[in-house]
RNA sequence: UCUCCGGUCGUCCAAUGGCAGGACACAGGACUUUGGCUCCUGGUAUCGGGGUUCGAAUCCCUGCCGGAGAACCA
C-alpha cells in the first residue's frame, strides 16, 4: 500500500476472506461482502467520466478508488464514458482522458460508452411503460417545474399522468421516430410526487433532443437522463460497486428504484466526499473558463489542477497516487491543504531526481587566485543519498555565476551565505572568501564579486577541519548555457477562491482571486552544460532551489526551458519572515519584469482594484506586471439616477449610474447592510471604476464598481460627494 | 421554513462501547559539502447540553454548525 508503483499491486490478489484491515469505509463494505459471498466474491467497479472536460486531481482521487478497489480485491474496473447528453460532449476529451488514466498507472478491463446501451435502455423504458410506471408528459419545462412543487409544497399530478400504457407506448415510439420537436414531450417515471426527495417526484427518463451524438450520430433524437441510464449501464456491466461522489446521495433511492422495477442487476451505489484543495478551483465550468478566457495557456498549463497540467509541471503519477492515499476516503466535506500535495511530490522527487546546478538570477563571481585559462572538470555526485545515480562532470573556471540572493552586503544574524569578507563553500569545488564587491557607479548595484579560493580546500573541505556552514551552487560562466525558467506558484492567492467576501463592494468571483504572481518567467538563467542537454520531460532537482522539469513542449536543443514543479522547503525564508514580522506569504505581490536585474517587487493591499488589475494583466498573457498597469484603472464620476434592492440577494443593491455615456450603467454592489433603503443614494455622486469588463451575475450584468469603504460593524458605505463634478469626469 | 447527509488536533484521515492515534502543517533540537534529506522532541482535538452504561468520540434525546436537494446537466 505504501508502494504505489503502477501495475505492481495488481497481480497480488489477496484471498477474499483474508480479513485485511480495510483502510476506508468503502473497502470495509467490499470486505464484508466478500466475507458473505454477496456477489460470489466478485468485485467490479467503473469509472464514468463525462467526455466534456479534462481530468483533474479530483478525478484522480476517484480513479484511485475505482481502480484501486478493483485491483486490491482481484476485481475489474471498466472505463465508461457517460455520454447521454450529446450537446455538451466532445470527442476531443476522450483521448486526453484515456492518456491521463494510463499515465496514473491504471488500465481498464473494458472500455464502454453509455451510448452503447441506448437500445437496451430504451427497452427498459418500454418495460416501465407497460408496467404502468412511466408516462409521456406533454407539459413544458416550466410547467413540469411548477407541478413538481418544492421543498415545502407537494407535487401535483400532471394531467397526462394517467394515460394508458397503449397510448404511452404509441407516443414514446413516435418520440423516438422523430415526430415531435425538442421539448414538446418527455418520458417520466411514476414514482412519488409527495416525496421530500425531489428526485422521486416523477423524474424525467427521456427528453427529445434532435442533436448529433458523437458516437451514435443521428440514430437517436431522444436521449436518456443520467438517473435512468446510470443504474442500467451499471447493470449491463454487472458492476458490483457504483462508487460516486456525495452529491449523488439523494439519487440513490431512485437508482435503487430503477434496479428494482427493471429487475436489473443490483449494483450498490456508494458515495464519498469529493476532493477539495486549498488555493484551487476544481469545477469543470471554472477550469473551462480559465482556459477559454485565456487566464491560463490551456488545459495543460502547469498551474492547472488538471492531470495534464500537473504532468507538464513535473508531477509524477506516483506522487499523485501517494497523495490520494494520504488524504483517505470518507464522507465528510473537507478541504485538503495543498501543502499535502506539495509534500507528496517533494517526497517522491527527492528520491528519484538527479541533482544539477542552475543559477536563476546570476551574479558574477571571479576567483582571483585561479589561473585565467584553467578549467577543472569536477566529478559531482548526481544524488547525495543514492550512489546508483552516478556522477557527472561539472566544469569549474575562474569566472562563475552564483545566485544573486546568496550575497548580502549587510548580512543579518544567522546569515551564512556570502557577504563581504565571509567564507563559503562552492558546492563540490572548494572554499572561497569574498574580498571585494564591484558596483555599478551609476546605480550602486552590485555587479561582481571578487573572491580568493583556499587552495587546500579543493573538493570542499579544508585540512584544518574548520566548519563553513554556507554552501552555494554555481555555474562556470564560460561553460554556462542560457535557459528560460518558469517559476510557477499557486494559481490563486486565497485559500478558498470559491468564496467571495460578503463585505466586498461588488460580488466577487473566483477570477478576482487569481494570483498575479502565479507565473514568473526568468530568462537568462545560467545552467550547467549537462542540464541543458536533458530530454524534454526530464525531472531534476536544481540544487538548493527546487524540483524542475524540462518542458515537454518548449524545451529543445538551443532553447532550454524548465518548469518549477515545486520549490525546496526553505527554512531560511522562515527565519527571515519571522525576523521581519512579515505575513507568511506575500500575497498580491506584483512581479517585476523578470529580466530586471534587481527585484523591485511592490506589494499592494488586496483591494478589489488589485484583483481587477491582476485579472486584466493576466488576461493580457504577460508574465510581466508593472506598477503602470495599476494606473490604467479608469475612475469616473457617476450620478446615481436609480437605486433599488435586488430580489433574492440580501446583500446586493442595484444602482443605475450615469457616467456621461448617454445610457446609465447597471452596477451591483454588496452594500445593502449600510443602505437598507437604497433610494437614499439617488442623486448622489459616486466614483465608478469604468473600464471593467461587464460581469455576468445571477441577477443581471454589472457594468462597473463603485468605490466604497467601511468598518465591519457598519458595513460598506459608498464614497459619495456633492458638488459640480459632471457625470463622466475623470477622477484622479 | 422542509428532507437527507455530515461534525475528532490548524488540515486530512483513524479509533466500530475499553489508553483518542497517524500524516501534513507548526514549534524546538541533532545531523549536514543542498538552510534539502534524515532523525529526535513538543504543543494542539472528540460542536454544546442532557441521558444510558462500570466505562461514551462511538448508543439515545435535544440544540447548534456545515454540506446537499426544487436542470429536458452529470
Amino acid at each position: 500500500m505504501s508502494d504505489p508503483i503502477p501495475g505492481n499491486d495488481t497481480a497480488a490478489t489477496p484471498p477474499p476472506d483474508a480479513a485485511g484491515k480495510a483502510s476506508d469505509f468503502i473497502r470495509e463494505i467490499v470486505e464484508d461482502d466478500l466475507r458473505t459471498r454477496r456477489n460470489d466474491g466478485r468485485v467490479a467497479t467503473r469509472f464514468p467520466p463525462e467526455p466534456n472536460g479534462y481530468l483533474h486531481i479530483g478525478h484522480a482521487k476517484a480513479i484511485c478508488i475505482d481502480f484501486g478497489v478493483a485491483d486490491q480485491y482481484g476485481g475489474t474496473c471498466n472505463l465508461r464514458y457517460d455520454d447521454t447528453n450529446p450537446v455538451v460532449e466532445d470527442v476531443e476529451y476522450v483521448d486526453a482522458i484515456e492518456a491521463d488514466i494510463r499515465w496514473l498507472g491504471f488500465e481498464w478491463a473494458n472500455l464502454y460508452y453509455a451510448s452503447d446501451y441506448f437500445e437496451k435502455i430504451y427497452e427498459f423504458a418500454l418495460l416501465l411503460i407497460r408496467k404502468g410506471l412511466a408516462y409521456v408528459d406533454d407539459l413544458n419545462e416550466e410547467q413540469i417545474r411548477e407541478y413538481r412543487g418544492n421543498f415545502y409544497k407537494k407535487g401535483v399530478e400532471s394531467p397526462y399522468r394517467d394515460r394508458s400504457a397503449e397510448e404511452n407506448l404509441d407516443l414514446f415510439t413516435r418520440m423516438r421516430a422523430g415526430e415531435f420537436p425538442d421539448g414538446s414531450k418527455v418520458l417520466r417515471a411514476k414514482v412519488d410526487l409527495n416525496s421530500q426527495n425531489m428526485n422521486l417526484r416523477d423524474p424525467l427518463l427521456y427528453r427529445i433532443k434532435h442533436a448529433h451524438h458523437h458516437r451514435t450520430g443521428d440514430t437517436w433524437c431522444i436521449y436518456p437522463m443520467y438517473d435512468f441510464a446510470h443504474p442500467l449501464s451499471d447493470a449491463a456491466e454487472r458492476i458490483t460497486y457504483s462508487i460516486c461522489t456525495l452529491e449523488f446521495e439523494a439519487h440513490r433511492p431512485l437508482y435503487d428504484w430503477f434496479i428494482e422495477k427493471c429487475d436489473a442487476f443490483p449494483s450498490r451505489q456508494i458515495e464519498f466526499a469529493r476532493l477539495n484543495l486549498t488555493y484551487t478551483v476544481m469545477s469543470k465550468r471554472k477550469l473551462l473558463q480559465l482556459v477559454q478566457q485565456g487566464y491560463v495557456s490551456g488545459w495543460d498549463d502547469p498551474r492547472m489542477p488538471t492531470l495534464a497540467g500537473m504532468r507538464r509541471r513535473g508531477y509524477t503519477a506516483e506522487a499523485v497516487r501517494a497523495f490520494c492515499e494520504r488524504i483517505g476516503v470518507a464522507k465528510n466535506d473537507s478541504v485538503v491543504d495543498v501543502a499535502l500535495l506539495e509534500h507528496a511530490v517533494r517526497d517522491d522527487l527527492n528520491r528519484r531526481s538527479p541533482r544539477m546546478m542552475a543559477v536563476l538570477k546570476p551574479l558574477r563571481l571571479v576567483i582571483q587566485n585561479w589561473p585565467e585559462d584553467e578549467t577543472w572538470e569536477i566529478d559531482a555526485a548526481n544524488h547525495p543519498d543514492d550512489p546508483s545515480f552516478g556522477t557527472r562532470k561539472v566544469p569549474f573556471s575562474k569566472v562563475l555565476y552564483i545566485e544573486r540572493d546568496d550575497f548580502k552586503e549587510e548580512p543579518q544574524k544567522g546569515w551564512f551565505r556570502l557577504s563581504t569578507g565571509a567564507e563559503v563553500r562552492l558546492r563540490y569545488a572548494g572554499l572561497v572568501r569574498c574580498t571585494e564587491v564591484v558596483k555599478d557607479p551609476a546605480t550602486g548595484e552590485v555587479v561582481e564579486l571578487r573572491c580568493t579560493m583556499d587552495p587546500e580546500s579543493r573538493g570542499g573541505t579544508s585540512p584544518d577541519g574548520r566548519t563553513v556552514r554556507g554552501t552555494l551552487h554555481w555555474v562556470s560562466a564560460a561553460h554556462a548555457v542560457d535557459a528560460e525558467v518558469r517559476q510557477y506558484d499557486r494559481l490563486f492567492s486565497v485559500e478558498n477562491p470559491n468564496a467571495s467576501d460578503p463585505n466586498a463592494p461588488v460580488q466577487q468571483t473566483f477570477l478576482d482571486f487569481l494570483n498575479p504572481a502565479s507565473l514568473e518567467v526568468l530568462s537568462g538563467c545560467k545552467v550547467e552544460p549537462a542540464l541543458a542537454a536533458v530530454a524534454p520531460g526530464t525531472r531534476v532537482q536544481f540544487e538548493r532551489v527546487g524540483y524542475f522539469c524540462a518542458d515537454s513542449k518548449d524545451h529543445a536543443p538551443g532553447h532550454a526551458a524548465f518548469n518549477r514543479t515545486v520549490g525546496l522547503k526553505d527554512s531560511w525564508a522562515k527565519v527571515e519572515r519571522k525576523a521581519g514580522g512579515e505575513p507568511p506569504k506575500a500575497k498580491g505581490a506584483v512581479v517585476a519584469p523578470a529580466t530586471a536585474p534587481a527585484q523591485a517587487a511592490t506589494t499592494v493591499a488586496a483591494a478589489p482594484a488589485t484583483a481587477v488589475a491582476a485579472r486584466a494583466v493576466l488576461k493580457a498573457l504577460s508574465p510581466e506586471i508593472t506598477i503602470d498597469d495599476f494606473a490604467k484603472i479608469d475612475l469616473r464620476v457617476g450620478l446615481v439616477v436609480d437605486a433599488g434592492s435586488v430580489e433574492g440577494a440580501k446583500k446586493l443593491v442595484r444602482l443605475s449610474v450615469d457616467v456621461g455615456e448617454g445610457r446609465p450603467r447597471n452596477v451591483f454592489a454588496g452594500i445593502r447592510s449600510a443602505y437598507p433603503d437604497p433610494t437614499v443614494l439617488v442623486g448622489r455622486r459616486v466614483i465608478v471604476v469604468a473600464n471593467l469588463k461587464p460581469r455576468e451575475m445571477k441577477f443581471g450584468t454589472s457594468e462597473g464598481m463603485c468605490l466604497a469603504a467601511g468598518e465591519p460593524e457598519t458595513g460598506l458605505f459608498v464614497a459619495t460627494f456633492d458638488g459640480e463634478a459632471r457625470p463622466g469626469d475623470k477622477v484622479t
